[in-house]
DNA sequence: CGGTTGATGATAACGAGTATCATATTGAAA
DNA sequence: TTTCAATATGATACTCGTTATCATCAACCG
């Protein structure tokens, strides 16, 4: 078996721990913004490039935003979920649909479908946004 | 009332036609690539701008796949619904959850957010490209 | 048939994300 | 602790989808 190597470094350190911050969601550039103006000299594709291992292992969630920007956020529960994420301040709430996968496996059967994935997010605007209108 | 004016041109006309003939998502390269190779002169951004408004008006559906292009296709019903959509070669099934809807504002509501929107889409393979492997 | 005004298309610009590559660090062996 | 090969980094150039700009064109109204 080869084992992959994986070093740990101050730069994965930062992001992690930026990541741990918070329970938005944020973009790659966002995040390179943050370390940057917090003195690091960390560089765009160093954050690029951990986030996607870090969402490939399934230790943080990504979502698309309605621009095609990819938002990435800290995983708590580990188990498949959906997210409803405020529109405005990027606020989240992990959700669970019990019914969503079951559903979408029968749909799926019933066209010939295989191999099926689902995508589901729910965008709104979070109690103290929807105030602040 | 201001009356928004909308002219009907030939190239408008060439893309709802191509749409039309097609149950399949395109991105608006495609469509520009189509038109261009079966001798039209259009422009992309004519394309772009033809594909948004029409979205916006409801006669289109749009979806992003994995690589956050956005893909266009004709809308079959009017009404609200989500697409189960091949992989490989982008065919589709125009599906209803009729739960969803209301279990998503059930969610929305339980958290405090508002003005709540869905998107949900399923990705699979056809079973036409399922076979194929 | 004009004339007004929105539509078009070539092109430049933009922005997220990726590839490249010389340099710097890591981690483990000597 | 020193050495050193393998991996990570960061500056930069690049790709590619999409949007903005603007001079020109052509629908539609009279």
């Amino acid at each position: 078996m080869v084992t992959v190597q994986r070093r740990n470094t101050s730069q994965r350190a930062a992001i992690a721990d930026l990541l741990g911050g918070t329970d938005e969601f944020v973009s790659a550039q966002d995040l390179h913004a943050s370390l940057r103006s917090a003195g690091s000299t960390i560089g765009l594709a160093t954050v690029y490039r951990a986030l996607q291992e870090m969402s490939a292992g399934g230790s943080v969630d990504s979502v698309r935003n309605e621009h095609g920007e990819v938002l990435y956020r800290q995983c708590a529960a580990p188990a498949h979920h959906h997210h409803l994420v405020c529109r405005t301040c990027g606020k989240t709430q992990e959700i669970k649909a019990p019914g969503v996968e079951r559903w979408a496996r029968g749909v799926a059967e019933e066209f010939g479908y295989t191999d099926v994935d689902h995508h589901m997010e729910l965008f709104g605007l979070c109690a103290t946004c929807s105030k602040a209108r």
